[in-house]
DNA sequence: CAGATCACCTGCTTGC
DNA sequence: TGCAAGCAGGTGATCT
């Protein structure tokens, strides 16, 4: 569920209360989003004290006074500060000064602490709101397949997922089955305009809640009243009138305009 | 290497 | 009403 905007928009709800608060206790439930040993990580974090907190692609970055910790929200994934403790509260850190909580149902995300930056982040591709277009361009001629299963890939831009990569298509007036590789030059600039656009335009309304996403304050986001395409199949194209159709494109969901995005 | 298939897990919706 | 199937914002392993 938390695409790059959801993951912005949860740093920033964290960003004026953590740094400088001291963890005073931290205790874990899920093998799954807690992989290895939980006691281990408990005892890791017992102590640490908050100085930054970031965000890298979906990845929220913790940074602490010895080693980082990373958080990943997966599909249902959520950081509450100050919040009651529900039955899906795998994650609790207990601070000098309030309480955060991870909670997550289908326990998709994952938790983790490392030393210094973890080595998967150096997997990821580029940043998209701060990739040029040059560079967009090279990236771009050099891969094969279809444009929507690259935009989900996170080793070619980091933090689109599926409602922000339809939207982002929508926008471009790119079909999603397009082949990646022979863009024109003028196509190129509308998709990488394309993306940064719905994404910063996507941040400003703090998100797409479309069904349990709330940021760290427990709020809701609003740019789900704005989406072009995701989950409108079968509804006009708010520019052309024509059914939004839905298709399946590498295992996901996509949503496009038949006549807006011809292939 | 691209792409399909499956798996991880829970909960909500849909259809019979 | 009840139950099973289908589907969901993500990712990674395995196979062809």
């Amino acid at each position: 569920m938390p695409e790059l905007p959801e993951v912005e928009t949860v740093v920033r709800s964290l960003a004026p209360h953590l740094p400088g608060r001291t963890i005073v206790h931290a205790e874990f439930r899920s093998k799954f989003v807690t992989p290895g040993d939980r006691r281990l990580l408990a005892k890791r974090l017992a102590g640490r004290t908050i100085r930054s907190v970031r965000r890298h692609g979906k990845f929220i970055l913790i940074e602490l006074d010895r080693g980082v910790l990373s958080v990943h929200l997966g599909m249902t994934g959520k950081l509450l500060l100050d919040a009651p403790r529900g039955t899906h509260a795998y994650g609790v850190l207990e601070l000098d000064r309030g309480v955060l909580i991870y909670d997550d149902p289908r326990q998709f995300g994952r938790i983790e602490w490392s030393e210094s930056m973890p080595e998967r982040l150096a997997l990821l591709g580029p940043e998209p709101l701060a990739i040029s277009l040059e560079d967009f361009t090279r990236e771009l001629r050099r891969r094969k397949g279809r444009l929507k299963p690259l935009l989900l890939n996170q080793s070619f831009l980091r933090g689109l997922g599926n409602i922000y990569a339809d939207e982002a298509l929508f926008r471009a007036r790119l079909h999603p089955l397009a082949a990646a590789a022979r863009l024109s030059k003028q196509r190129i600039a509308r998709l990488h305009d394309s993306i940064r656009e719905t994404l910063q335009l996507a941040i400003e309304h703090r998100g797409s809640s479309i069904s349990d996403y709330v940021d760290a304050a427990g709020d809701r986001g609003w740019f789900q009243i704005m989406h072009q395409v995701y989950g409108r199949q079968g509804e006009p194209c708010r520019v052309c009138g024509t059914p939004i159709r839905k298709i399946v494109v590498g295992q996901r969901g996509t949503h496009y305009c038949p006549r807006c995005q011809r292939p």
